[in-house]
DNA sequence: AAAATGATTGACTAATCAGTCTATAAATAT
DNA sequence: ATATTTATAGACTGATTAGTCAATCATTTT
């Protein structure tokens, strides 16, 4: 078993359930089942060992969203597929999106570089920046576009985690909200 | 002066800068200039303090938001002055704002209970009920219109915290932003 | 004025926590 | 086979923290 992987998935747990501060790495060592001094050694302090498992998080739901969207079909589509992958890794993931969250908007987001924020938004700027440059999306600034656009998935992320739907009604719902949203911004 | 006014105020900005867990109670009553025990007179624990900053701080904003709305202009009307007044708010109360959402994104949020919470929104959901009624907001479920519209919120204050817009620009992109948002919801 | 209640203080404590250290075991390189 | 590096363990420590306590000081009630 990979002691670093258990280490992630159990500081992620704890994190979401107690909160970092009330996560100590004795427990998270304890409960991944190893020894405290194993954490220090593939993690030097307990915010390397945050930050870590916030750029693993990320790139897992960077990962999915972008899977299964090919390149062939229409702007619409293509964005479509985004939005749908993305909600979907959210709800089938609702711990992991609930840290990124967590994490965004705590002090350990400012240890992030503005440079390392600004590498991870290009690819879904330019992807906008080409839809407003072939007359699709409204000509908006991209970044106000993207703002938008994430909030809207929080949002509509948050409705789906506050009942119980039935997979059908979801998607119902995800449809829905995506011509609410594609709407709103072409 | 009011010392529990006090406590508050500096609980706030420690909270936003270093976060609950960065933030011990000695530091909130020094930086408060008052004694660690008085701290602990007016709130018997740290999440007592978490939690009656957090009721404190979202009733303020509560109490900005209706400002100004009277009740006799059309609902567009009242709700683009409810949309402004929240937005100029979190503008000028940005530490608070953000307050609220590291707040709700957090594991105290939970402490709060259900019943709390949705004696919150009720107001706001009675408002966009009744604009359903009135065949303006399109008949979505009011949930849904609610947590997209407060999202849609957080996401515009996000943008305009992100750069340094003109005073006249950021008008400008609020009123744009409400129109991409009344399009959207009727 | 006496009594009672509430406000304020800061030293103190018991517990906790991040991180260290020394020792072994396992794996890899020479 | 030997040497070197890496992984793992867990007891230990120094610092920190939430919360207590006993003692004043201030204010209000009787």
């Amino acid at each position: 078993m990979d002691k670093k992987e258990e280490i992630l998935k159990t500081a992620l747990q704890l994190f979401v359930e107690f909160g970092f501060h009330a996560t100590p790495t004795s427990k998270i060592a304890k409960e991944a089942g190893i020894a405290n001094g194993t954490l220090f050694h593939y993690y030097k302090t307990k915010d390397e060992l945050i930050l870590a498992l916030y750029a693993h998080t990320k790139s897992h739901l960077t990962e999915y969203m972008y899977a299964k969207a090919s390149k062939d079909e229409s702007l619409e589509l293509v964005f479509k597929s985004i939005y749908t992958n993305t909600i979907e890794w959210a709800q089938e993931n609702k711990a992991e999106f609930y840290f990124i969250q967590q994490f965004s908007t705590s002090p350990f987001y400012s240890l992030i570089s503005p440079e390392e924020i600004t590498k991870q938004a290009k690819p879904h700027l330019d992807f906008l920046q080409a839809g407003i440059k072939a007359v699709v999306l409204k000509p908006l600034p991209v970044e106000m576009l993207y703002t938008l656009i994430n909030s809207h998935i929080a949002g509509i992320n948050q409705y789906l985690s506050s009942e119980e739907f039935s997979t059908t009604k979801q998607k119902k719902i995800i449809n829905e909200s995506f011509l609410l949203l594609w709407d709103m911004i072409t």
